[in-house]
RNA sequence: GCCCGGAUGGCGAAAUUGGUAGACGCAAGGGACUUAAAAUCCCUCGGUGGCGACACCGUGUCGGUUCGAGUCCGACUCCGGGCACCA
């Protein structure tokens, strides 16, 4: 055996052995349990970033451990192609789209082959291919057919100088991130899939899969079930009364102003007459349309002159327009009670409304409003025929009493809103529809599918280029096509199911879809938390209503892997924007105690602007290229590294040091190994002949394979697995018995290393196993199994602890007594100082733990 | 602003069910080998005091529960993710 590691011989020779012999071309086999294994598909960018790496090489440890384990494992991989870097990139460098992303994906295919993954690339597709989205297609008719979509008008940023609709990372501080200008809010009818019919499934099956709790919650608090009551308020002077939700209605006779939307009916009414409001009006539709950016504006309002009348009390109530209430969100109105909800009191103090308190704190005060609000439940005050009731009577006797009277009902809401589907947008699957000279709007028929997107394509900033091609649009006799495409959303919320059946151009699925699902384990960020994991979970019921597959959920248990971070640098650009700078092209000075002081632009030596660590991302540009780390140490190395450096669900920061010290352990693994070899023959390994060191050696191995089984199958800890292994190699370094029984207990231990670690280092123990002279390869060697007899002790250590304090260690009998370890530990010398002249009040032993002795 | 997380040596981290804080690795320092360097191997490595045995302090801050808290509870600070058109 060769004595040196040499990673790129042993990396071409695995790949090419795994590739000759097909080895991870999954086959349906109902006889087999199977396993199916999926990482989130990469949105090809141009090259692989730290952050696939750390996410693929996951997928491919549990996919390796799960073969070995006896599974039938399928672990696909493809391109979630569509979405707006192509576009950007095509008016960057007048590149069609696809060009740019089928380039990108051959680069990245190439880097994720070099890394050894475990794929079926026979499945492999990209979702920008006519033969996956033509599938999209046809079922986004079947919705339509089936009264699952609708088109509404709904708001989006618009750009007034480039004439187009941007995304809201395109909205920076209000302006447009080309043009700069001021964005507007504008309304356009656009497709929407009725994801809030399955509200409740998709709350209540949360409870139905092994995901982390975290996400869960998001989940909850985004669907967001509440019990209220709507009701309304009649408007003086005007036919049409005010809608309002609320889950307080035990507050209800605390109302001292009403707040509606700036585009409401009532608002645009009050504007006709008044040019001030008018203003107001238009002021607020100014700036970008997402929640964190309407959240954080600075609350405004203005009176409508409008007057609303208390259902209950009949008190005249002013109506005001305020800039944080949303058309979008529930009747595009609130009650306002500023005496119990802080928001609503910020804005009365503001504009000087009153102030109001119907509900008492817990000792039956009234409750001091004058530094803020108060928000907790309580009994009611100052509330009439309410009085003294709390909040499950007052909500019961308010809502029954405005049931009465025909102004409300008790009503379930859901926060979750419906999903709009529709893009003003060229790279993405055109949305199948037509329309007709009289209005009509008809779904495309399956002859007229698919709608393929046209590829050779001139892109600029001023949107879509299929709004500009008649070829594409006009069908003739009146006809025309949607130039909308779908939200790229929709590809990624069914790529796992036809990862089964890629090949079929008959069917979007079939049965073969029925043997994979649902995935047994999804690996990716945890910033996909709600979106992009609701929607899937959307789409597998809606496919499920369908037929087309049995499975109520996509994903049985999720990994959410943590963030690759990193430094981001930036200058300020002319325009007031920011230009990025990557870490490789930036060079950090340091102070002597090493931290970073300032920074330069290795190109040009001028200083560059530090911008805190932060996730990798396109937008930073602070995604650091993992090719030149395999290019220098190999594969294994960079993957060694990945699961070493921090559990997975935890975030990561890169840093070349400590990946030269996953290539120093491979190294001493491979010479490890070799020594052992040259130091002879084995004898056949008789467990009841060994003498204590080897015992113990032995014992280290099986707590060894426990512990790797345990952390890489239950906690997916890959981290501590491969310090669990490094234990063993250091404590194999140190051993030294060349006697047959000795050989025999070291290559057990040996080969229980390249096992445990073949997941994570495959190419290096693909070698090592077949130098260990085995024909068949360690990817189809079994899981090494725990010899529970091998783990026993005769003695064991516990602390003594006095007061808490560790005061001694004892050695004492595995089946000591209590009473006996009692009797080691006080006679420990240095609990006897720690106990002399003291009173005994208590000794607590915690079998194969430790002893307290507590004294007074 | 709202929802969800996180914080432990110089650094990445470990401590799985409330029971020995710092496993494993990186960096650093010292030593061996070498003409020298690289590579490799050995030793030290939370802080303070002590020759040492050992003692005291120490898991973001403040408070609580407990024989015992990194872990549980309450309040807070800072950092990160998401907020529906980034993917």
């Amino acid at each position: 055996m060769d004595a040196q590691y040499k990673p790129f011989e042993i990396e071409r020779d695995a790949q090419q052995f795994w590739e000759k012999n097909q080895c991870f071309k999954a086959v349906e086999d109902a006889d087999r349990e199977k396993f199916y294994c999926l990482s989130m598909f990469p949105y090809p960018s141009g090259k692989l970033h730290m952050g696939h790496v750390r996410n693929y090489t996951i997928g491919d440890v549990v996919s390796r451990y799960q073969r070995m384990q006896g599974r039938n494992v399928m672990q696909p991989m493809g391109w979630d192609a569509f979405g707006m870097p192509a576009e950007n990139a095509a008016i960057q460098n007048r590149v069609p789209p696809a060009q740019w992303t089928y380039d990108n994906i051959a680069t990245m295919r190439g880097q994720l082959k070099a890394l050894g993954f475990a794929y079926d690339w026979s499945r492999e597709f990209a979702t920008c291919d006519a033969d996956y989205y033509r599938w999209e297609q046809w079922f986004f008719t079947k919705l339509v057919e089936k009264g699952l979509v609708y088109k509404k008008m709904a708001t989006v940023n618009w750009d007034p100088v480039d004439q187009t609709v941007l995304a809201n990372e395109q909205v920076i501080e209000g302006r447009g991130w080309r043009s700069g200008a001021l964005v507007e809010r504008k309304e356009i009818p656009l497709w929407f899939l009725k994801i809030t019919d399955y509200a409740e499934e998709l709350l209540a099956d949360l409870d139905r899969i092994d995901w982390p709790e975290q996400v869960k919650t998001m989940q909850r608090n985004w669907i967001g079930k509440s019990r209220g009551v709507e009701l309304t308020f009649d408007i003086q002077g005007n036919g049409e009364p005010l809608s309002v939700y609320t889950t307080r209605p035990d507050t209800l006779m605390g109302v001292t102003y009403m707040a509606v939307a700036a585009d409401h009916p009532l608002a645009r009414q009050a504007a006709e007459g008044d040019a001030e409001l008018a203003a107001f009006c238009e002021e607020c539709a100014r700036g970008g349309t997402s929640e964190a950016e309407l959240a954080t504006r600075e609350k405004k309002g203005m009176p409508t002159g409008q007057v609303a009348v208390h259902p209950l009390s009949g008190r005249e109530i002013p109506v005001y327009v305020a800039n944080f209430v949303l058309m979008e969100f529930g009747t595009g109105a609130v009650m306002a009670v500023p005496g119990h909800d802080q928001r609503d009191w910020e804005f009365a103090t503001k504009y000087d409304l009153p102030i109001e308190a119907v509900i008492a704190t817990e000792d039956g005060e009234a409750p001091d409003l004058s530094q803020g609000a108060f928000d907790d439940y309580g009994t009611l005050i100052h509330s009439g025929e309410f009085d003294g009731l709390d909040f499950d009577q007052a909500f019961a006797a308010i809502a029954a009493k405005l049931a009465e009277l025909g102004r409300g009902e008790v009503k379930t809401n859901f926060r979750l809103r419906d999903w709009g589907v529709a893009r003003q947008r060229y790279w993405g699957a055109p949305i199948p529809v037509k329309y007709g000279p009289a209005g009509e709007t008809v779904p495309l028929s399956d002859e007229e599918l698919p709608v393929a997107l046209p590829m050779e394509v001139t892109v600029d900033a001023t949107g879509s280029p299929l709004k500009r091609m008649p070829e594409f649009s006009d069908l003739g006799d009146g006809w025309v096509r949607e130039t909308d495409t779908f939200d790229t959303f929709m590809e990624s919320s069914w790529y796992f199911a036809r990862f089964c059946c890629a090949d079929n151009h008959t069917a979007m699925l079939d049965e073969r879809a029925d043997y994979w699902l649902p995935v047994d384990l999804y690996i990716g960020g945890i910033e996909h938390a709600i979106l992009h994991l609701l929607y899937a979970r959307f789409f597998t019921k809606l496919m499920r209503d369908f037929g087309l597959v049995k499975a109520d959920e996509p994903f049985q248990r999720l990994l959410t892997q943590g963030m690759v971070i990193a430094e981001t640098f930036y200058r300020e650009t002319a325009n007031g924007g920011k230009q990025w700078f990557n870490p490789a092209d930036v060079e950090v000075r340091r102070d002597d105690k090493g931290r970073p002081i300032s920074a330069i632009l290795l190109d040009d030596g001028q200083p560059v602007a530090m911008g805190g660590i932060e996730k990798m991302s396109k937008s930073k540009n602070n995604g650091v290229d993992p090719q030149s780390m395999i290019d220098r140490f190999g594969a294994d190395t960079v993957r060694l590294f990945m699961m070493f450096a921090a559990p997975p669900e935890q975030s990561l920061e890169w840093s070349d040091s400590g990946v030269e010290g996953a290539h120093r352990f491979l190294k001493r693994l491979w010479r490890l190994v070799a020594e052992h070899l040259e130091a002879g023959t084995p004898g056949a390994l008789d467990v009841d002949a060994l003498d204590e060191p080897l015992r113990e050696l032995r014992r280290k191995t099986h707590e060894t394979i426990a512990k790797a089984g345990d952390d890489i199958g239950r906690r997916t800890t890959f981290n501590t697995a491969i310090a669990a292994v490094m234990e063993l190699t250091n404590a194999l370094g140190r051993f030294d018995d060349a006697s047959p029984q000795g050989l025999a207990v070291v290559r057990e231990a040996v080969e229980a290393c390249v096992l445990l670690l073949a997941p994570i280092v495959p190419h290096a123990c693909h070698a090592l196993w077949r130098e260990l002279g085995h024909e068949s390869p360690v990817i189809d060697a079994p899981w090494p199994t725990v010899d529970e007899s091998a783990l026993a002790r005769d003695s064991i250590e516990l602390v003594v602890q006095v007061n808490g304090k560790l005061r001694a260690r004892i050695q004492v009998a595995a089946d000591a007594d209590k009473a006996a370890i009692e009797a080691e530990a006080f006679a420990a010398e240095n609990v006897q100082r720690h106990t002399e002249g003291k009173t005994i009040r208590k000794v607590i032993v915690v079998p194969g733990k430790l002893v307290n002795i507590v004294v007074g």
